[in-house]
DNA sequence: CCTCTCATGTAAGACGTTACATGATTCA
DNA sequence: TGAATCATGTAACGTCTTACATGAGAGG
């Protein structure tokens, strides 16, 4: 129930057609999110049923492939996501990680190839952190809260590459002295 | 296709009955997880059919209530689980955090409600930050990956802290300057 | 010419959550 | 007596992912 209310918080900016919403969520929340057509488009027909969003504009593009319906937010739609907004959030924070999962069982397999796996990873998280950083220089937006969230997702990302690079060290000592488990 | 493989990690530790699962992982890696039983029970079926894991004892604790039975991770089951150690974690990582997700979008509501739940959160956060140290130091485990992964919980932990106070401090001030958005 | 990006949409299936049913024991 | 904890399990319902179908235009 939170991909309606991001979508909504996203209309508030401006109008977007459903591809671009996919865009701009993996480009502002890439950190934390990942999202499907398969969720975007049944979604937004639902919202525009029960009037929470309308659409402003359909730009037809080829004769015969798909136009773009450009979305724009409802006083409805204002409403429910003020509403949404104003509640306590519930339940605690989710971090699903595939890595982190079988990182806490590398105890029971090969120490040379988990190794192996914490090297790619070190790899991909440097090139995403750099990514970030550009991302931060250029970007120059005004909303204080999108701005700090764009902070967060840095600083996660510096957290977790000391964190692998620390964990390098300790798992490759660990090899000289005995095995664990 | 994870709680599969979590589950069969745990039972290279030792035999465990359905109930105490839910509890392991809670206590362990309740920094990313949450799970149901729900999930568990059918799981346990599966595999047991299909058989990565048997039953060791079925433990009678009434005469009419549930029996309690102890599960223990075959060799099959422990082929499954070092097959899927060594391969690549496939897709990153995922945070999910409904606090978050409206944070983004506190520049559409009112700046005071927001202070208010981010304190909330801040609370939160100081309680679940002093468990975690308690944990780590009366604990103790041996096992290398175990630690490190404590560790990093209690690293986020402490970073999510501080980024909130901050964006606190941050957002009091701008509302003596000017609105944003 | 072939692949990539833009663009919308549906359907099947995997995965996760919530609620319920059952019943014993422990503790206030 | 009544609530909480221990313990297993199913059913219904939501949500999320993956694969597919369609088709235009751009660039190598």
């Amino acid at each position: 129930m939170s991909i309606r209310h991001t979508i909504l918080g996203l209309l508030h900016y401006r109008d977007l057609h459903g591809y671009r919403i996919k865009e701009v969520i993996e480009q502002n929340f890439g950190h934390m999110w990942t999202i499907n057509f398969g969720q975007i488009y049944p979604n937004l027909k639902k919202m525009l049923a029960e009037e929470l969003i309308t659409v402003r504009e359909v730009v037809r593009l080829g004769e015969k492939g798909p136009p773009r319906k450009l979305y724009s937010i409802t006083e409805a739609g204002k409403n429910e996501f003020t509403d949404w907004l104003a509640i306590s959030p519930e339940n605690g924070m989710l971090l699903r990680d595939p890595f982190l999962m079988r990182f806490v069982f590398f105890g029971f397999g090969d120490k040379n190839r988990a190794v192996e796996i914490i090297d790619d990873r070190i790899g991909e998280f440097q090139q995403q952190l750099k990514k970030r950083e550009e991302n931060l220089e250029t970007w120059e937006r005004n909303d204080i809260y999108v701005n700090l969230m764009a902070e967060l997702g840095i600083k996660m990302n510096r957290l977790l590459l000391e964190w692998m690079e620390e964990s390098r060290k300790r798992i490759i000592e660990a090899e000289t002295v005995g095995a664990a488990v």
